[in-house]
Formats: C-alpha cells, sequence, structure tokens
RNA sequence: GGCCCCAUCGUCUAGUCAGGCCUAGGACACUGGAUUUUCAUUCCAGUAACGGGGGUUCAAAUCCCCCUGGGGUCACCA
C-alpha cells in the first residue's frame, strides 16, 4: 500500500460559539495529523444560511487560535481542496447527486411526508421495524418524469441495500456492525437537490481526501449511512474512529449547551460558574451570556486561563501517555499521540482537575508573561489606566510576587483590586468587617492605638512592621489574632490575601494610615446605629 | 421502545488486545499532620475501585456467556 497522507478534519457549523467538548475532538484531529505529519483541514458547515458568517464564524476561529491550533487548509488559508465552506460545494454535491440517481443507487421518493409519518407511526405503535415502503421505487422513469413534470413535491432517498450487513474496524471501539435490513431510506437530498448532512459529509470528505474520520461517539450511528454512500459513489472508506464525548461534571451525560441553566446550578458545576461570576463582572461582561459559560472555550480565555492549561486538560480527558505523566504541553501530547490509548468510555469534565493543570502551567510561566497576562486583565477592568504605564507594570510586578501562587487564572488578578484602588474606593466585605471590627469588644481601640504605632514608624518595611506589631501585642497583653485580621480587613478589605506585613508596605504608610482611618469612620457610624 | 456504544477508587485514568510481575499503580478531590501567627503554596501520611452471576484455566480486573446499570442515536438539523 502506497503511503498516504494522514488528513484529519474538523466541521464545526457556525454557530457563534466553540463548545469545549467539539474542541477537544478538534484537538484529537489536529493532534492525529500532526503527530503522522499530515494536514488538519477546517471545513466550515454552513449548510444553515440564516447565520451572519463573521459573527457565527469568527468566535470559532478565535477558539484555535487562542489555543494554538493552527489548520493547514480552510478558512483565511485556503487550500488546493477548497472551497471549505460547504454551501459553496454544491456542485459536487449535485454532481455525486446525479451519480446516485443514475446508477439506481438512490430513488426519488414521491410519498408525502405525511404518509410516511403516519407509517412510521404505526409501526411503532405495533412494535415492528419501521422501514421505507419504497412506493416510489417501481414507478418508470417516463412516471418518474412526469411527476416532476407535474411539480410532485420528492425527496431523494439512498436505495438501502437490505440484504447486507455494515461493518467497520474503529480505530477506537473496533469492530462495529450493522443490519442494513433495520435501516431505513435515509434522505440524502431535498427535491431542490440541496444536500442532506450524512450525504454532503460523504462527498465532502472524499473530496478532501479526508483519511481519518474522528469524530465524537454520537456520530456512531451515522456512520452506517456514510459508509454505504461511500460505497454507492465509489469512494474510498475513511479509517473512523469515535472518541467519547465529554460528559457534564459529576454525569455521564453529554456536556451540552442545551443545558447550562442546569449546570450553573450543579455543585460539580459551581467552582467554574462561580470564577466566571467573579472574573467576567468585572471585566463588565455578561456572566449570565451562555456563550461565556464553561461549555464554551471563550469563557476560558475571558476568565484568564492558559492555553496550555486547558489543551492539557482536553487532552488528558479520554487520552493517556502512560501510567503516571499528568502534566503535558501540546508538544509532549502531539509526540506521543495515539487513537489506541483513546478511552472507550465517555469522560466527565472535572472542574478541579482542569483546574490542577492549570495552576501547574501558571506555575512555570515565566515572569513577565504572567505579568503582562495579568497586566491585559486589570486594563480591561478598568483597575490599572494604561497596561503600558511603567508605574502600573512595576505595581503589577510587586503585587504579583507578593501573590505568588494564589493567582490560578490571570482573572485572579482582579480579586486583588486593593493593591490597585485609592482609600476612598477600597470595597470592604462587610461580613467579614462587621465580624473582625465591629463586633469584638475592642477592637477599633486596638486598631486606633496601632493606628498611632504606625504613624510613627521610621521604618515601613515588612520586618519592622513584623516587629512593631509584634512589640504592640506584647505591651498590650493581646493574642497576634486579636489585632491581626483587624488590620488586615481595614487595610484590604478582605479577611484573606498575601502575607499581610509585605502587604502594607507595599501599600505604603500613608496609603495604609489612610485605609485604618477609614475603616474605624466606618465601624463607629455602624456602632452608632 | 429499536439499533449501537460503554462499565477499574468520588473524578480522570494505568493495567484488558499478547491471563500470572495486581495483597490493582498514578493524578485530582477529600481527611489528618508538618511548614506558613491569615489564605495560598510546599512536604508527609491516610481513606477509597475491578457492577452481579455463571463458565474456561493450575491461575481472570484481564478470555467467553448471561444479567444489571449507564449513555448515544433514531429529522426533508448539523
Amino acid at each position: 500500500m502506497i503511503p498516504m497522507t494522514v488528513r484529519t478534519r474538523f466541521a464545526p457549523s457556525p454557530t457563534g460559539y466553540m463548545h469545549i467538548g467539539g474542541m477537544r475532538t478538534a484537538l484529537f484531529n489536529w493532534l492525529w495529523a500532526r503527530k503522522n505529519g499530515g494536514q488538519f483541514v477546517l471545513r466550515i458547515d454552513d449548510t444553515d444560511q440564516s447565520r451572519n458568517m463573521d459573527e457565527a464564524l469568527g468566535p470559532i476561529l478565535d477558539a484555535f487560535r487562542w489555543l494554538g491550533l493552527d489548520w493547514d487548509e480552510g478558512p483565511e488559508v485556503g487550500g488546493d481542496h477548497g472551497p471549505y465552506f460547504q454551501s459553496q460545494r454544491r456542485e459536487l454535491h449535485d454532481t455525486a447527486l446525479q451519480q446516485l440517481l443514475d446508477s439506481g443507487a438512490a430513488y426519488r421518493d414521491f410519498e408525502s411526508p405525511e404518509d410516511t409519518r403516519a407509517q412510521r407511526e404505526a409501526a411503532e405503535k405495533e412494535k415492528r421495524v419501521y422501514t421505507s415502503s419504497r412506493v416510489s421505487v417501481g414507478l418508470s422513469p417516463e412516471e418518474v418524469q412526469q411527476r416532476i413534470d407535474d411539480g410532485h413535491p420528492f425527496v431523494v432517498r439512498l436505495l438501502v441495500p437490505r440484504d447486507r450487513r455494515v461493518r467497520i474496524t474503529d480505530l477506537v471501539r473496533g469492530d462495529v456492525e450493522w443490519d442494513c435490513s433495520l435501516m431505513v431510506d435515509p434522505v440524502v437530498a431535498r427535491g431542490d437537490g440541496s444536500p442532506l448532512y450524512n450525504f454532503a459529509t460523504v462527498v465532502d470528505d472524499a473530496q478532501l481526501k479526508i483519511t481519518h474520520v474522528i469524530r465524537a461517539e454520537e456520530h456512531l450511528s451515522n456512520t452506517p449511512v456514510q459508509v454505504l454512500l461511500y460505497e454507492a459513489l465509489g469512494y474510498d472508506l475513511p479509517e473512523f474512529a469515535h472518541i467519547p464525548f465529554v460528559a457534564a461534571p459529576g454525569g455521564k451525560k453529554k456536556l451540552s449547551k442545551r443545558d447550562i441553566d442546569k449546570y450553573r446550578k450543579s455543585p460539580a458545576f459551581a467552582k467554574l460558574f462561580q470564577l466566571g461570576d467573579d472574573v467576567l463582572s468585572r471585566l463588565q461582561l455578561d456572566a449570565a451570556d451562555a456563550a461565556l459559560s464553561p461549555v464554551m472555550v471563550a469563557y476560558y480565555e475571558r476568565v484568564g486561563f492558559l492555553p496550555v492549561g486547558v489543551l492539557n486538560a482536553l487532552a488528558r480527558l479520554g487520552w493517556s501517555l502512560d501510567d503516571e505523566t499528568e502534566n503535558m504541553s501540546l508538544q509532549t501530547v502531539q509526540e506521543n499521540f495515539s487513537l489506541d490509548r483513546v478511552v472507550k468510555a465517555s469522560a466527565g469534565l472535572d472542574p478541579d482537575k482542569l483546574m490542577s493543570y492549570q495552576t501547574h502551567w501558571m506555575s512555570q510561566l515565566p515572569e513577565d508573561e504572567k505579568r503582562d497576562g495579568c497586566l491585559a486583565f486589570l486594563a480591561q477592568a478598568g483597575l490599572v489606566a494604561d497596561a503600558a504605564d511603567p508605574d502600573a507594570v512595576t505595581l503589577t510586578e510587586q503585587v504579583l510576587a507578593l501573590s505568588a501562587d494564589r493567582i490560578r487564572v490571570f482573572g485572579d488578578i482582579l480579586m486583588m483590586d486593593e493593591f490597585f484602588v485609592d482609600a476612598d474606593d477600597l470595597v470592604y466585605g462587610e461580613k467579614d468587617f462587621q465580624k473582625r471590627i465591629v463586633k469584638p469588644e475592642q477592637a477599633v481601640e486596638h486598631l486606633s492605638a496601632l493606628r498611632s504605632v504606625l504613624a510613627e514608624a521610621g521604618q515601613f518595611d515588612a520586618d519592622s512592621l513584623h516587629k512593631l506589631v509584634e512589640t504592640f501585642v506584647t505591651d498590650r497583653e493581646l493574642k497576634f489574632g486579636q489585632i491581626a485580621p483587624a488590620v488586615r480587613i481595614a487595610v484590604t478589605g478582605k479577611p484573606k490575601g498575601a502575607d499581610l506585613f509585605p502587604t502594607l508596605e507595599l501599600l505604603g504608610k500613608d496609603e495604609c494610615l489612610r485605609r485604618i482611618d477609614r475603616a474605624i469612620g466606618k465601624a463607629e457610624s455602624m456602632k452608632v446605629v
């Protein structure tokens, strides 16, 4: 056999968003092509032409670009097998359809949709297997022509050879077989010649010389029809690999856009939605937008995930390198990818595991890239006026040095807004403010006493401050816990965060005093009420 | 319901094709402890699985059969 160049494809419909599960399918296709030195093709299945193409396709291509999955042929890059928009391949479909009709492999079915449906329902009721009536198959060519001339509506159906079975050797699932006598003659085209999915897909995949059809498991049931079409058209059969679909967290059901509202209430999904709410709202984006939910790739980009983190998680969903390797760059996955190590069972997306890959790669990220990534988010949130401003850059570097591993995704930097706002704009967490400053008997008193000490401080570096507070605590016979949390809340507005003394140092004496003053004032006014 | 697919810790998985190295390994999560006078990190330890029943075999998570359970799909959508 002549070694063939491996060609895989991903064929999304332009819907305006890129599903994370679809992205995983695309990734496996990309991986297989790259691993074998072949080509990865992007074809746009846009036969449903009612949409604005820019709006509908843009987010999909953006998702590929963001993750760094390039395509050798397709929109924007062209190629030798174009066009890459299904709607523009009509001539190819027409020719193939004619071929089917001429060879007798397909027939015009003049049966009314109502009749067909009635038969289907009757069969269902009697628990019989429904098969096509084929009333139109016995028509002579003249009769067929007469009906066409009369404007009698029809569809074109493939004449399924009922006496045989269709069998494929799936690269993931092994041998799978279907009995053709149980199949309905599938409609391949409408009366106006417009092709239906299974037919157009076969014609396009064959013409694009796709060697490996790697797609999600839900397409397995489309396969026998497609195989029959390949045969009827005289095309070489590609290899099939039906990979498991991505399931919703904590379940076995296919992750679906339709269930987003349900996911929002799911405990297993809570962390991701919470993160989205926290980050997206600060970016003035609509966290309730389905297109920005964790089901979509855009979510991960907007929230500040790293491509390598998302890719790592996606690759490990249904595939493993060996018995221990978890953290893998795209490069590593590409070098080691193989279809025979794809798992057969569906795999639930695990937010915890996803986050662990993400934090691993964030910890590996060079400091300047981490800084720039955060800066972009700060700028978008309006916490920094100009991401290129040297002061902003320096401040961000300092905050990052302080925050250490607390930044898991770039969006987390927005939760450290206390370093980027003035005392007057600092937002206090009311519950914690009550708990640590308003409620404890002498909290305000201690705080003002400490304020005086801090005001007198000559040195305002972390070490000096630490000693200062230690002395303060000892002198007053207090426990550290009686003052530190209060100071933290007063100065940052939050109950937890980076190390306290370096935080104070970074904020600076004046700013700290202003914030403590504001907190004291706020607490007193609350006590009066 | 028909057809098809699937079945190892809570989750993602290794091991299954070539039965013994499996008193079933790793990771995430969880629990406990150490470090960090918050939080996060880091380190150590621990809990935790072959769905059930029959075979075949000296030996089965691995092979065969049945059952059960879960899922996908059944359009003149893609």
